[in-house]
DNA sequence: TATTGTTATACTCTATAACTATA
DNA sequence: TATAGTTATAGAGTATAACAATA
């Protein structure tokens, strides 16, 4: 890998050309964040040798608690089919394992082994923190923005 | 495809579940708005039958001006042979066209069909303009949120 | 019958390396 | 020599379909 796989979708082309209303000014200051988080966690993804389905696979898990496949599936919003493959090769690498569930035999339960849960650790370190931009809010203007994010998401 | 292939990275597993700061749960509703803008774009991209790279490759386009391959390449953050599958799926859908540029032979140019400026434009209603959400907050709300997120992003 | 996970198949995306044609 | 684009190759993600084991 020479780059480090950035954003898929940089510039979405700047619907805000003319209008400029104050609402795509946001939106459009919300896609710069949004691309920079997304380039964030491929290229931490990519150093830590990591392809973006396993590095989302590893962060959806729970470092305790064992996982039903299909409940990643739907996390991934993928097939089961391609859990397979994602945790074959999780479990080449010794960062997972699978266990049989007594209680219900068709199901297979994924494991963190110490390793993996020290390599996702590391994802999130890099990637699951607030940005350092966050910190430079006083914290009224943090629960100011918190707030108006909140009622955006709530549709 | 079943389903539309949502977000790579939905639950960043909250590392706020007792830190608790403004700061993070300001992070998180941003996250969850970005995972939903993914969502979003998957599913668009999904439903006009285009894969993820196809799909940002339209939106980078301009829909008068022709550009360079490598340009493409550096806007994607992918290599230049990864452009030339990516275009030549596109042009077998009838969607771009390539054109040697007479000043640099070495170049190729790509610009789209009106068939794929009209899919672009179909993209991009869905995916690029501001959410719903936003329009539900005060102009001066707006506002607000817009010079919040500039100061976070501005490192 | 329905569900879970696997396998088989096919297509796309990605990187690397070697090649061409141009510069 | 260096650059733009292509081709060849290989590994990974994705979907569909068929299948075995289990419920």
């Amino acid at each position: 890998m020479t780059k480090p796989v950035t954003a898929t979708r940089r510039q979405l082309s700047d619907p805000t050309e003319e209008g400029k209303s104050a609402a795509d000014e946001a939106w459009a200051a919300l896609r710069e964040l949004l691309a920079r988080q997304r380039r964030r966690f491929l290229a931490t993804a990519s150093e830590l040798d990591l392809h973006p389905g396993q590095a989302a696979a590893l962060v959806n898990m729970d470092p305790a608690e064992p996982r039903p496949m299909h409940e990643l599936a739907t996390q991934l919003a993928c097939d089961n089919s391609n859990v397979t493959g994602i945790i074959d090769r999780l479990e080449a690498r010794g960062l997972v394992a699978r266990q049989t569930y007594e209680q219900d035999r068709r199901v297979r339960h994924v494991v963190l082994t110490p390793l993996g849960a020290r390599l996702r650790g590391r994802l999130l370190a890099q990637v699951g923190s607030a940005p350092a931009g966050l910190e430079r809010l006083s914290a009224a203007e943090q629960r100011q923005l918190r707030d108006l994010l909140r009622r955006v998401a709530s549709s």
